[in-house]
DNA sequence: GACAAACACGAGCGGTCGCTCGCATTCTTG
DNA sequence: CAAGAATGCGAGCGACCGCTCGTGTTTGTC
């Protein structure tokens, strides 16, 4: 109990080791991005690295340690973005509006990190990635549920859970299709996702202002 | 140049060989569906349909050539439905009405045969079934458009194609949501799916009738 | 029954992939 | 500088996978 923990045996790492850590991770976000987890081989993401096998070992035991690694910290930046696209319960704010900026965030989100998509939507990914989509998954239908159960008082908690599934994957396939197109088109994509998103919770939310 | 095709040999298949065909189909949709396409390996194919490794490729040449064989007949299957589902454009069915049925008939069809979405929405798909994908994608984003395009006399073709893809991704990720639960919860987000095809398409096809 | 074609088997070939290990090199520390 | 730790290398091991091939069995035809 003397130590902080009984299997942390923290290796001293040099300057050198956490910029081959960065490149490691780098390179994997890369060739996960083009070729899916499955198909990328751990051969490949050290030579696009541009270092041997063995030295890609020395910093993780193993490939799905890699993509873990990744996608925790993509899951910590990102939940810097939902702390703050999805926070403002503001009853002020118009409906419009508060589904426009969280959109948006997402969005932004989405678009400068690529690897997120792919590592979230693979069939292949082994089972400690899917846990920690699962509990991403469940943590933003937590949240929207939170958004959604104060502008529907008069729904149960089994209709308002359905709502914010449907809210979330609505977006996702939004944003398949965002990420398949580029400029302008891109653009209008956006803008239809907030549209079905406003029309599906326009009715929901009562009465309550700005809609005209 | 005297036979009929220079490429084609026309084994002569006995009955024993035509049930073999059809008891490795089912089983390679049985496996495609639980682990994947990728994943899946023809050694495990050949055993779920009781039969040697040896056998499987008596009948089929390759790993891909008997995914694609599965993936054509489901196609042809799939065309019979919505060929039903989707060209009935009469102006006096109620928009309501026509998504309704036309979304019922798609669910009944992929709840009957899950291997379809397994197999169409694996990123780890060889070429020729994503080719396959994308050509019945493209089909049915064209018979959505023809139906859109004579209610949304108003818009220009890039909005209508847009409007196509929205609807279509909308519904695949309401698939993924109905597949994921049973019973009278499959059957509220069945209902779900509805409802946001309705309210994203109501405002478009201007004042036609029956939104009350 | 005789003969050929279709069917069935399963050990194993060639190849890839995740990962290891022995050794060389560079950094830190005193 | 010396010593040890951290870093770097790359040939190759073991396992798995798609697929083959030599051989044996069943089926259709005369």
């Amino acid at each position: 109990m003397s130590e902080t923990s009984d299997k942390e045996q923290p290796r001293r790492r040099q300057a050198r080791g956490e910029r081959r850590i960065a490149q490691l991770l780098q390179a994997a976000a890369q060739v996960f991005c083009t070729t899916g987890y499955t198909a990328a081989s751990t051969n490949a993401i050290a030579r696009e690295a541009g270092v041997s096998p063995g030295t890609l070992y020395q910093f993780f035991p193993n490939k799905e340690a890699l993509a873990i690694e990744l996608g925790d910290r993509l899951i910590h930046e990102m939940q810097e973005t939902y702390g703050e696209a999805l926070t403002p319960v503001e009853p002020a704010t118009p409906l419009e509006e508060a589904i426009g900026t969280a959109v948006d965030r997402f969005i932004a989100f989405n678009t400068e990190h690529p690897v997120f998509f792919a590592l979230m939507h693979g069939p292949d990914v082994p089972g400690r990635i899917a846990e920690a989509h699962d509990q991403l998954h469940a943590t933003l239908v937590g949240r929207i549920e939170g958004l959604l159960g104060s502008l529907m008082p008069g729904a149960g908690p089994a209709d308002v859970t359905r709502t914010a599934h449907v809210c979330l994957g609505v977006y996702k396939a939004g944003l398949e299709l965002v990420l398949a197109h580029e400029g302008a088109e891109r653009a209008a994509y956006v803008q239809e996702i907030k549209d079905v998103l406003i029309r599906y919770l326009e009715p929901l939310v009562g009465d309550r202002l700005g809609h005209g």
